[in-house]
DNA sequence: TTAAGTTTTTAGATTTGTCTAAATTTAAAT
DNA sequence: ATTTAAATTTAGACAAATCTAAAAACTTAA
């Protein structure tokens, strides 16, 4: 079955509003798409005559299991034609997400499992993100303090609890915010002190404060 | 300025028509597009507005300056499409037309500059077209008989002046189609027969006879 | 040169995805 | 438990791109 692309931005949607906030609501869907509830409630009826979507009105909603497959499937399209952008094209990793939001449309299955493996089966996108196989399946991620991070492994940051504008100064000041990706290269036990990599970056270091507030996630 | 896909679908489709024709029919182009004359006639309607058209009703029609460049850049990132399709992700040249209709509508400029270097700047798509550069120029190509093509240089079939069954059955089975690239590897003058090698085959050997019906394109 | 035939255009409808404004249902607060 | 507020849905409309059927304009051929 082959759906719109408005039809395919909605599924893709509901499924990240899902994951964030286990309940989606009709406001919150019109908020993330830019667009008005009415819209959305209009939207929501043509999901569920097609089964994408569980939905009775005013009772709230979730993807059906074909929702979820299909919407995974557009988020992998998306995190590869992103990862494609950087490694291949070299774009720089904060400009490539709008070009994806037009790829991922692109509706050949064989297009994506080519490019899949052009780009030697990649579990993340640029971001730090994973990328689902061709089943839909998602590399198992899970997001832990930045002081829990073990040594030498890859990681993107995914969330920074004190969003304080002195904290956010820091960050941004030392090159890091959401979807940096990083690796710690050195724990200093006197204060645990870190020493981080970045992409294209000298080595920097952050406090054991800054690092209890810096989420990341990275692969199993 | 940013144009549908329906729209960039029309104006390249009338680009070819010229290309080809000369003068471009509202129900010639109906049958290329597979739609009705009358959906033709709204639609040119709407392009002459946007000055992408010359066009007085019932006087005929062609492509403006401007509607002209936009159609050489969709024709652009069609062709590189095509050629990332063929030489990165090794599908056949067969396959790769329908995929690059869809990835000609993706809209970033920047997208098509950085594919382009990553191609290398190819200067013909993988059926030999050429392929128009960031300025919408167009390489020149001129059309000859085989029998005419220098020896070790790239051409593509674009013309089969006869079409007989028996024709058409010898170059089926040497693997000789339109838009099939092939190279002359050798000439010999004893009756002017030629050696060609044809993407991943083995040479193959045709009559003075065949090589004359044979026209093919290749760069200057 | 006028009647027949072909091509092109208009008229009016349909589908998809959107909108605003108004009505309805649910949730919250006194 | 009402009233008020918030969230959600309906109603009615619109733009883009398409359709069919019918009218209008061009072409051609007797």
């Amino acid at each position: 079955m082959r759906y719109s692309p408005s039809k395919e931005n909605y599924l893709k949607t509901i499924f990240h509003l899902q994951e964030e906030e286990g309940v989606v609501t009709t406001n919150a869907l019109a908020r993330a798409l830019d667009t008005s509830p009415a819209s959305v409630t209009d939207m929501l009826k043509k999901l569920k005559t097609q089964k994408l979507l569980l939905y009775e009105k005013y009772k709230g909603f979730k993807l059906s299991l074909e929702g979820r497959k299909v919407a995974l499937q557009i988020i992998r399209k998306h995190r590869l034609w992103e990862v494609f952008l950087v490694e291949k094209l070299r774009f720089g990793w904060e400009e490539v997400h709008e070009i994806a939001e037009e790829l991922e449309h692109i509706s050949s299955k064989k297009l994506v499992d080519h490019l899949d493996k052009f780009l030697d089966f990649p579990t993340t996108d640029p971001h730090g993100d994973p990328i689902p196989d061709a089943n839909g399946k998602i590399p198992l991620i899970k997001q832990i303090s930045l002081r829990d991070l073990p040594i030498n492994i890859i990681a993107a940051v995914c969330n920074i609890s004190d969003q304080s504008p002195e904290m956010l100064e820091l960050l941004t000041h030392k090159g890091i915010g959401l979807g940096t990706k990083l690796e710690i290269k050195k724990k200093f036990s006197f204060d645990n002190s870190l020493e981080l990599n970045i992409r294209n970056h000298q080595p920097i270091t952050i406090s054991e404060n800054v690092a209890r507030n810096v989420f990341v996630t990275h692969e199993e």
